[in-house]
DNA sequence: CGTATGGTTGACAATCCTCAATCCGGGTGG
DNA sequence: CCACCCGGATTGAGGATTGTCAACCATACG
């Protein structure tokens, strides 16, 4: 999202006009390599705190709670940057990758350095964290205050948001997590949430290709059963 | 929190060496006025999108959803900056002020230009942002992983953290929220907080002087009440 | 001191979780 | 290419937690 147009309907610090490529600038400070899923992206790297910006595939934030409990906070996508901001790994904190890809990782120092030399660097780190906050506010009423399936739909909606492809009338999404994660990404636990799929299915919304593929076969429906569908279309945006 | 000293874990974007008032800037920039219990405080003046600086007082970001389901997503302390970053009032959300206080709005144009123009503006701004992102991270772990106890453990300890007052032994805090407020902001109906309430106060955790002011007995064991205090003491600081 | 708003409490209902059994898909080896 | 196997996914029965609604109580105001 580094990467990604500004909304008119919000400040933008004054950044965006005629902006440099920023996040080349980013990328060329830090080292680039692949992840495999299921791979922990330590805080640090030689002792020095490090930021990591995805190219492909998503990664996303959890924090481990006592009981087997986990809380997926954020997914992160292609063009987009992660660090655990304030939250460390002492706080249960991690951040992993969903799925195989290639991350660049850059010292958290390198990024401050270059934001306090370039406006454009800050502007759009600025404009970004904006964006981040925006998610995870809408993240923060999807897990409080919907309905078991609505969180299902609220789901659906972002990963077609971000990932989906039309194929003639349907939309295909590759889902990046397993069931479980989506459940610890929903507040749900992985039976609840194979009930309300099997249900969805049923209601002619969606269906599978085998368990991470995705096919939304009614786009308007889904929108519907979900309240603050407007709100996730404009905050997770490619 | 543009206010606040920067917590040395994390990146400063280099803005916070020797750094000019800030605050002052923007304040200055803006105008003061008077807010009462309950008062919307539109995104838009004349035409403009705003920023609202909290001087005094606390104001809340709430969003309305269908059948009369309110989240409150994140409270703003004395001394910290907000605004609807890319959601709107088009989306059900707005921001109130939860009890009487003072708050400085300064247009979002504004910003964006001092921003611009001041790296050390832009370095504050970029850091507050990224403290209200780890803050609704915290407050989504809240709402979506804890039980009904723990939550209003958690909205405990940051109340005393952003308000409490040592008081001989025992803390006091000014709530700025009614039950029903707490109980938005927790993602809880307000009879569930309630209930919560009076079964912390046979533990003997804290106490009540009328309905607002708490008055908290065994600050240790509130915290472990808690699964996440750790966090929340780190995000949750004056 | 009386009234109104907001807070508390109880009985019951709905939702979601737990645990166990079963099923299926994607990989491996014959 | 097919049979097998393993891990993840689904499903069912029952229990725990939280929500709903209504009545009652207390605090904050006038």
């Amino acid at each position: 999202m580094l990467a990604a147009a500004s909304d008119s309907s919000t400040t933008d610090l004054g950044g965006s006009l005629a902006a440099p490529d920023v996040p080349g600038i980013l990328l060329r400070a830090g080292t680039r390599f692949r992840v495999r899923r299921g791979q922990r992206l330590p805080e640090r790297h030689a002792d020095d705190l490090v930021h990591y910006f995805v190219c492909d595939g998503s990664l996303y934030l959890q924090n481990e709670l006592p009981e087997r409990r986990r809380a997926i906070v954020a997914t992160y996508y292609p063009g987009e940057f992660c660090s655990m901001l304030m939250a460390g790994e002492g706080d249960g904190e991690s951040l992993m990758a969903a799925e195989a890809g290639t991350v660049v990782r850059v010292k958290a120092d390198t990024v401050g350095q270059l934001a306090s030399a370039d406006p454009h660097v800050s502007a759009r780190y600025g404009r970004w964290m904006e964006v981040r906050a925006a998610r995870v506010e809408a993240h923060a009423i999807v897990v409080g205050r919907l309905t078991g399936e609505e969180r299902v739909a609220a789901y659906l909606v972002e990963a077609v948001q971000m990932r989906g492809e039309t194929h003639d009338k349907a939309i295909q999404v590759d889902l990046p997590f397993s069931r479980e994660e989506v459940a610890d990404y929903l507040a749900l636990n992985p039976d609840t949430l194979s009930r309300f799929l099997t249900r969805m299915k049923a209601d002619g919304l969606v269906t599978f290709l085998g368990h991470r593929r995705a096919v939304v076969t009614d786009w308007r429906g889904l929108l519907q059963r979900c309240p603050i569908s407007d709100l996730l279309l404009k905050v997770y945006q490619r």
